[in-house]
Order: structure tokens, then C-alpha cells, then sequence
DNA sequence: ACCCATAAGTTGTCTCTACAACCATCCATG
DNA sequence: CATGGATGGTTGTAGAGACAACTTATGGGT
């Protein structure tokens, strides 16, 4: 534990216990569904998905590993360990950066492409059967207010902001504290 | 699914995408965050701390393996290897149920008891920094509803049905919206 | 009493993730 | 124009989950 001793705990009430055990149980059911779906229909997982997503939209279908790893709140080595498994069924290259001679440009190929657009429709039924359809639209936009409260206080260090604030309807959003200037807002 | 028999592309529109994009981030991005924060404290993961939490508040501290399996939202064959870890970190024991032979009951030990205790401040408090005290109470009644919807859309929906089918002496089978349900983590 | 379908767990294997150590490159400064 | 610190990525390894195959036990039907 970080510090301190016997100080009394803030335990939870039962209003926040009721809700912290649902968001748990959540948190454990909700990925492995869909994940179960994805590699079936399109033997991706949903993590790779969100990589060919990415990438799909990046402007000349690549992007720096970092900025893909931020794009998908991913790590770098875990990003780069995907990535690797990734080109070997030819999914992705990856060239190193011409600017950037440390950098690695990861490029979706024609295959990646043709992978992610076989993917979609079945994930996107998903999400809908799963997730989206389930709730009525006032709690849609309910949880869209909820995660986007608890995601900005997890990003201290930022980067992934820019990732979902993309899909932001009009501009709704606009964080100050946004350091992720060489990132791609363009779309 | 709901209406408009179109099979056809069942884009997100907008608002929709935006509340996906940002659930998806956010189950990338939670757990690994409470994960590493119990082990380092710890040494436990999120799951095996859930198993404790269940085992600890159950009648003689023990459960039967798919009891346990259905409170803590996983699969059999993932909780067996789960328990058999923690087994041989004497954390937990497993015996054979006497009144079914095919059944084996997990019962916490003296040690695994006194590493909830000691988990359990650092971990409330990690839940309360990244989630309880960062919403507004309508917030966090929000969220369990929502939570709610959807955990009982995918546990009727789900593999897991199977499993939740046998519940002896406690028959809340259907506990719906109610919040002062008997499912607690120790707090 | 005997089958056979089903339930409860376990195990094996392969994939995936986390963590830490590591190498290479860039760049600001003297 | 060397050099120390930061930045960008990769890799090794060990731990954890998914899935399927398997074992043993239960229970209902005939």
C-alpha cells in the first residue's frame, strides 16, 4: 500500500457497492463476449480490431506505433508484441519511419483491409446486440457522459483522449490539458 | 433484434459510436489499472481478489467451485486454474463436497482471510479514486441501472447459462433492479 | 437395475499480456 | 561535435485466459 497506516478506510455504502459489483462483473463478461465473437467470425481479437480500425482510418493506412498505441490504449510493448503476430499473417507491415529512424510506421495491407471489412458487420452487430440496443438513449448518452468523466480522470498522462473524442458528435469536447499535439485530429 | 427487419448494415450512428468508442476504451483501460494496483499492494489480481471477497462472505467461508464461478462471472475451467493457483499459494483449500461427489468446495484459509484484509483498503480506495468518487451520485445510480440492463441481457444470452441454472438455498434468481441485493464484496 | 444424457471439475495446449531489461536514435547543451 | 538524457521500440520470460478434450459422478427413464 502507498502510505499511510491504521487510517479509517472510506468503505462504500451500499449505493456504491451495488454499483462497483455490476461495473466489475462488467468489466469481466462484456470483453470476452465480444472478443469470442470477433475471433469465430473473423479470427480477430477485439484488440486487433480496434488496430485495424485504427489503421483503417489513419490517413495512408499507417501510423507510428506509439500514436497506434495511444489510438487503442495499449501499451507499447504489448502493442508492438500484437503488431509482430499481426504481419506474420499478413495483416499489417511495419517500415521504419523515414523521418523518424527510430520509429516504426505499422501500414494495414490490402489483407488487413479486406480482414477488417469482413469483421465489421458481425462486430458491429455485436456491439448493437450486446451493448447498444439494450439500453434506451437517454442511458446511452447517460453512459457516454459516465465513461467520458472516468476515462479523462484516468488519463493523466493523455494521449488516448484523442482516440474517442474523434467520434465526438459536434464538438462537445475540448480538453485544455491535451499535450497529444503531434496527433492526428484530422477526419 | 428491435425493429426494421434490416439485416442488411446495421451502421452506429454517431451518438452511438461515441458511447461504444468510449466503453471500449474504458474496458481496456480499467481493469489493468485496478489489476496492477492489487498487485502491487498484494499480490493478487482483480479476479483472484473477487474469489477471496466471494469465499469471504460466504457461509463457512467456502463455496462450491460453479457457485463461485457464477459470482465472480467467469467460466469453470478458468476458475479451476485460478484456484488451483492460489491453492498452492495457501490462499485457499479445496475439499471434495461430501453430498456430491462430482462437486469440490473452495474454502478459504486463515492466510487467504488475512490477505483480503489486507488487500481490501488499498483496493477500496483505488475503486473509490478511479470510480465511485469521480461520478456524481445520479451518476453512479445511472451506471448501475445501465450496468444492470446489460448484465442480464448477457447472462440469459450468454455460454454462462448453463452454469447459473443451479442455485440450492438461494433462489434470487431473478433479483432485478434491486439494489440491496446479497451480492457484496467485503467492504 | 441398467443405460445414457447431463452436470461438475480438471487438465493440456496455445495464445495473449505484463513487466523489465535492453538497444537504437534523437536532441539539447556545453 | 561529443555526450548525457530522453524518446521510440523490441524482446525475453513468466503468468493468466480461452477452448476443447477428458474423467467421474448423478439422475431420470424404461
Amino acid at each position: 500500500m502507498p502510505h499511510d497506516g491504521a487510517v479509517d478506510v472510506p468503505w462504500l455504502d451500499r449505493t456504491q457497492l451495488a454499483a462497483w459489483v455490476r461495473v466489475a462483473a462488467l468489466l469481466e463478461v462484456l470483453p470476452s463476449t465480444l472478443d469470442s465473437q470477433l475471433r469465430r467470425d473473423a479470427d480477430v481479437t477485439l484488440f486487433e480490431y480496434f488496430v485495424l480500425a485504427m489503421l483503417s482510418e489513419a490517413p495512408g493506412r499507417g501510423l507510428r506505433m506509439s500514436d497506434l498505441a495511444a489510438q487503442t490504449s495499449a501499451t507499447l510493448p504489448r502493442l508492438s508484441h500484437v503488431v509482430k503476430r499481426m504481419e506474420s499473417r499478413g495483416l499489417v507491415e511495419r517500415r521504419p519511419d523515414p523521418d523518424d529512424r527510430r520509429a516504426t510506421v505499422a501500414v494495414l495491407t490490402d489483407g488487413g483491409m479486406a480482414r477488417i471489412e469482413q469483421a465489421a458487420p458481425g462486430h458491429v452487430r455485436a456491439v448493437r446486440a450486446h451493448v447498444v440496443d439494450i439500453l434506451t438513449p437517454e442511458q446511452l448518452s447517460q453512459l457516454t457522459a459516465i465513461a467520458d468523466a472516468l476515462l479523462r480522470h484516468l488519463d493523466t498522462s493523455g494521449g488516448m483522449a484523442a482516440m474517442y473524442r474523434r467520434y465526438d458528435d459536434d464538438d462537445a469536447a475540448d480538453d485544455a490539458d491535451d499535450p497529444s499535439s503531434g496527433n492526428d485530429i484530422r477526419a
